[in-house]
RNA sequence: GGCCACGUGGCGGAGUGGUGACGCAGCGGUCUGCAAAACCGCGUACCCCGGUUCAAUUCCGGGCGUGGCCU
C-alpha cells in the first residue's frame, strides 16, 4: 500500500462484489481485511450472510467476521469498540462492507452515550405497547422536543429516545450535540463505492441466493431455529423465509422469491444511504470486477 | 361452428355515466447504538372501432382476444 495512505474502505450494496474485490486488493497490497457490515458478524450464519468462506479467509487475514454469537444483540455501538481494536491490529486495513451506519462510525462517529440498562429497555418497549404509538409519541415530545419531528409509527426511533431519555435524564439529541470521535480519525483514507449497474445488481442476487441453497443454507437456517425474532441475527435476509419452509408454511419456490425480493430492496436502500453519504467517495461501476483493482490502485498512489 | 362469461397500470384485484379503491413489485427518500432494521413519498390503467350522451373505463353495436360449456 502507498505510504500516503493509512486505510482503504470499500462500501456497496449486496452482491456487489466487494468481498472478492478485498481479497484481491489484500492480496496484492499485504492488507489485513476487516469487516463492515452489522450480519456477517454473526458466527452460525456464514452461508446466508455471504460471508468470506474458510477458505477465503485462509487467503488474507480476516477480522470482525462470524465473531459474535447470534443470540448477542450487537450495534454499532460494539461494532465502533471492535473496530478500533482492530484498527490497533491492522497493519494494512481494508474495510469492506455494505453497513453505511458502521461506515459512519468509522468516519464520522457515533455519539457516546450511556449504555440503556436492560430493564428500562424493556420497560418503555411495554409502556409504548400499552399506551400506543400516537399516546407514546406525544409524551415523547413533550419531554424531548427534538423527538416531535419523529414519526408515531417509527418504532425504533421513538423508542430509542425515549429509552435514552428514562435512563440517562437527558434527551437523545443532548447526547448526539457530543459528537464522539471516528474510530479512523486522523488517518489517510482512500474511499470506494462498488456500485454495479442496477440491472446486473439484481442478476447477481439472484444467483448468489440460488448458490446459497446449494451450498446448505436450509441446512443453516434449520440451525438457526428458535432464535428469538428480536434479535438483530433473526433480520439476517432469507432466514425467515427458509424456516417457513422448513416448517412447511411455504414452498421453497416461494420462499426464494421472498427473499431474493428482499434482497434487492435492502440493496436499493443501501444505494440511497450511499449516494447521500458517500458522495464524495470513488464510485465505481463494478461492472467488471477484474479492472477493479487496477482502478482501486491507481487511487492509491 | 353455437352459447355464456370476461378483457382495468409490470402483476393481482375493486369500482363508477363526470374528483384514478387497494395490495404486491418497481422507483425516490429519511437515517447517530436492533441499520440485511425502522419509517416516509411516488401511478392520467380502464383491448380496438363505431354509436348514445353535455360527458364514457362505465350504456349499446361490431371486431379482436381469453376462459368455460355445447356439438
Amino acid at each position: 500500500m502507498s505510504n500516503a495512505i493509512d486505510a482503504v474502505l470499500i462500501a456497496g450494496p449486496t452482491a456487489s462484489g466487494k468481498s472478492a474485490v478485498a481479497l484481491a486488493l489484500a492480496e496484492r497490497l499485504g492488507g489485513m481485511i476487516v469487516n463492515t457490515d452489522s450480519m456477517q458478524v454473526y458466527r452460525e450464519a456464514r452461508i446466508l450472510t455471504a460471508r468470506p468462506s474458510i477458505e477465503d479467509e485462509a487467503r488474507a487475514p480476516h477480522m470482525l467476521y462470524g465473531h459474535v454469537g447470534v443470540r448477542e444483540p450487537y450495534s454499532v455501538g460494539r461494532y465502533q469498540a471492535d473496530a478500533a481494536k482492530a484498527l490497533a491490529k491492522a497493519k494494512r486495513p481494508i474495510f469492506v462492507g455494505g453497513t453505511g451506519l458502521y461506515f459512519t462510525a468509522l468516519t464520522e462517529g457515533i455519539a457516546e452515550i450511556p449504555p440503556v440498562p436492560a430493564s428500562i429497555r424493556e420497560a418503555v418497549r411495554q409502556k409504548r405497547e400499552a399506551m400506543g404509538a400516537e399516546a407514546f409519541h406525544a409524551e415523547l415530545a413533550a419531554r424531548d422536543p427534538a423527538s416531535a419531528n419523529l414519526r408515531a409509527g417509527d418504532t425504533q426511533r421513538t423508542l430509542r429516545a425515549m429509552e435514552v431519555l428514562e435512563a440517562t435524564g437527558e434527551p437523545l439529541s443532548y447526547w448526539q450535540t457530543k459528537a464522539g470521535k471516528p474510530v479512523l480519525e486522523g488517518l489517510k483514507l482512500a474511499r470506494f463505492v462498488l456500485a454495479p449497474p442496477r440491472p446486473v445488481l439484481h442478476a447477481r442476487i439472484e444467483g448468489r441466493f440460488d448458490a446459497m441453497l446449494k451450498s446448505g443454507a436450509m441446512e443453516e437456517a434449520a440451525g438457526l431455529s428458535g432464535l428469538d425474532p428480536a434479535l438483530p441475527a433473526a433480520k439476517i435476509l432469507g432466514l425467515r423465509e427458509l424456516q417457513a419452509v422448513r416448517a412447511g408454511a411455504m414452498d421453497l419456490a416461494t420462499a426464494t422469491t421472498l427473499a431474493k425480493t428482499a434482497t434487492r430492496q435492502y440493496a436499493k436502500r443501501q444505494l440511497t444511504w450511499f449516494r447521500h453519504r458517500m458522495g464524495g467517495w470513488h464510485w465505481l461501476e463494478a461492472q467488471d470486477l477484474s479492472n477493479i483493482i487496477p482502478e482501486i490502485l491507481s487511487h492509491l498512489s
